[in-house]
DNA sequence: GTTCCTTCAG
């Protein structure tokens, strides 16, 4: 029998430890015991506790660093290693900081390096950076690699260079599924179905994979329906789906508000056994919540195991229950999350508690999560001081809103001074709606809603020509007025209508509801608002 | 002795 050293005894035991580790913490443990044993600088067990660590997420990304550091004379495996992890870490170009460094350290890049680094480029949507790339790609004699040439084409579509994707693919010896994949999901990407739909059509094998992408480019292009009608096609060739391919689905479902069919496709995930991971979860609460059905929302969400949970899914039921008015609901699930530990609020997460203040009328609750907002150093973003002005607007504190917009850090965008224009509309303050309807028109000269909006502050305040006036510019300067759209889902079955349509079979069943459903709220809208607002109604219909 | 490319959620 072979007697070990103590040294080896003790790499074995680390070995053997490291191949069984399942978390950070383990790892962490491991890192200890080899620090304590006097192996912290054997690259051995230092490049697979760095393996472990990099493919743990971007959070670790710090903890990788330090552990290549702790390398003596990086080998070109450390380097693409820790390339690796930061071309998937919040800043990507720092994987161009280390290529530097390696290539002044006199190691070669190989053919693990580049997909890295052309990763780091396509994150980073930069195309100069991805040109000398690819010119050092030719230069080190690796721009016949599968793997590199596959990356390349990622990298070109991700910049918008189709040309150059295009080049690469038309150049390559060898294609995989991998290379027809790309290219599938690189002109759709870039909204071009057409060129997408040629590629994969002229594929010789397909996968679930090269379905999965054209459906998103369809999701992607707001095509929603065309993305459903993919869906079945591919069902019929007897393509198995999986998780991917029902996020893309579900999404589809939502911006078509379209409830029956959602709720088919959360059967069709049972029935086959997709895998329920998070993402997929929490596309089936966001699609419940957008097509309607908060209760079904609600439901998916309590069978995540709060453990399982993250920032997005809370998003999503946070979201959701702002869209539905149930301001208070919304909120106690922000507590939830907070007590819970689980999952760090984002500036998401603040934009949908500010929109459930908005809805529920919470002025002080907004200034609260507002306030917690500047004070965890969040990126406050123009939408955050557009639902500000929003709240404060519609409860009738059109100077404090008036007073956010004057001070925000950036230029107010059109929602926030659409929000002002609301409220000044609807509190009556014609001088500063006058202000703000101008500045809306020249920022946005060719969207109707603008003049209208000052229409609107006008007839407001009774001042019947200017109200007219502005629609006549409005027509003089040949900006027309964009017909509304509404869709409603009856047994499976979309009904789409545009402003005066009467071109439903059942049109004369549905404008005698219409007229019914106008009386009441012509109605409560006596009691409530007064005048102008009936009169909108009467106009918009 | 260990690494690489494609599809997804707010």
């Amino acid at each position: 029998m072979k007697t070990l050293t103590p040294s080896q005894f003790h790499t074995n035991r680390l070995t053997s430890f490291l191949s069984q580790c399942k978390t950070m913490k383990e790892l962490n443990q491991i890192h200890a015991q080899a620090t304590i044993s006097g192996h912290s600088s054997d690259n051995y067990i230092i490049s697979k506790l760095l393996l472990f660590s990099t493919t743990s997420g971007p959070q670790t990304t710090d903890y990788s660093f330090k552990l290549f550091s702790s390398v003596s004379n990086p080998s070109s495996f450390f380097y693409s290693t820790i390339i690796r992890a930061f071309s998937a870490s919040k800043n990507p170009a720092h994987a161009f900081s280390l290529y530097n460094q390696m290539l002044l350290a006199g190691i070669s890049p190989d053919h693990f390096s580049f997909p890295f680094l052309t990763k780091a480029c396509a994150r980073l949507a930069s195309l100069p950076l991805g040109t000398s790339l690819h010119c050092d790609i030719v230069k080190y004699g690796f721009s016949s690699d599968l793997f590199v040439q596959n990356s390349l084409i990622h990298m070109y579509t991700s910049c918008r260079d189709i040309v150059s994707a295009r080049e690469v693919f038309d150049a390559m010896c060898v294609r995989n599924l991998v290379s027809w994949n790309t290219m599938v999901d690189g002109y759709a990407k870039c909204g071009d179905l057409v060129a997408a739909r040629n590629v994969f059509d002229g594929m010789p094998v397909r996968d679930v994979v090269s379905w999965s992408a054209l459906i998103d480019g369809y999701v992607k292009s707001g095509e929603f329906s065309e993305a459903l009608a993919v869906f079945a096609s591919m069902c019929d060739d007897g393509m198995k789906v999986n998780a991917v391919t029902m996020v893309s689905v579900l999404c589809a479902c939502a911006h078509l508000g379209a409830l029956d069919q959602g709720r088919r496709m959360h059967c069709y995930i049972k029935d086959n056994g997709v895998c329920l991971t998070l993402q997929l979860s929490t596309s089936l609460v966001d699609m419940y919540a957008k097509c309607g059905s908060i209760t079904e929302a609600l439901a998916v969400f309590r069978e995540v195991p709060v453990v399982e949970t993250d920032v997005l899914i809370w998003n999503a039921i946070i979201g959701g229950l702002a869209m539905h008015g149930r301001s208070k609901d919304s909120l106690a699930l922000f507590e939830e999350m907070q007590a819970t530990g689980r999952g760090q609020p984002d500036e998401i997460t603040y934009l949908c508690l500010l929109s459930a203040c908005t809805h529920g009328g919470l002025v002080e609750d907004a200034w609260r999560f507002f306030n917690l907002l500047k004070a965890q150093r969040m990126a406050v973003q123009v939408e955050h001081y557009a639902c500000m002005v929003d709240v404060l607007g519609r409860s009738g504190l059109v100077e404090e809103a008036y007073e956010i917009v004057r001070t925000m850090p950036m230029q107010p965008s059109a929602s926030v001074l659409g929000a002002l224009l609301t409220a000044c509309q609807t509190h009556g303050h014609l001088h500063l709606g006058e202000l703000v309807g101008r500045m809306l028109i020249e920022l946005d000269p060719y969207h109707d809603g603008r003049y209208i909006g000052l229409s609107s502050v006008y007839a407001s305040a009774k001042q019947w020509d200017d109200a007219k006036t502005m629609r006549e510019v409005m027509e003089k300067r040949g900006v027309r007025k964009t017909p509304g759209c509404s869709a409603v889902e009856v047994d499976g079955n979309l009904h789409r209508f545009i402003a005066h349509d009467k071109m439903h079979q059942q049109t004369t069943d549905i404008y005698s509801m219409l007229s019914f459903l106008l009386n009441q709220m012509k109605l409560e809208s006596d009691i409530i608002n007064g005048e102008h607002f009936k009169q909108e109604i009467w106009e918009n219909v």
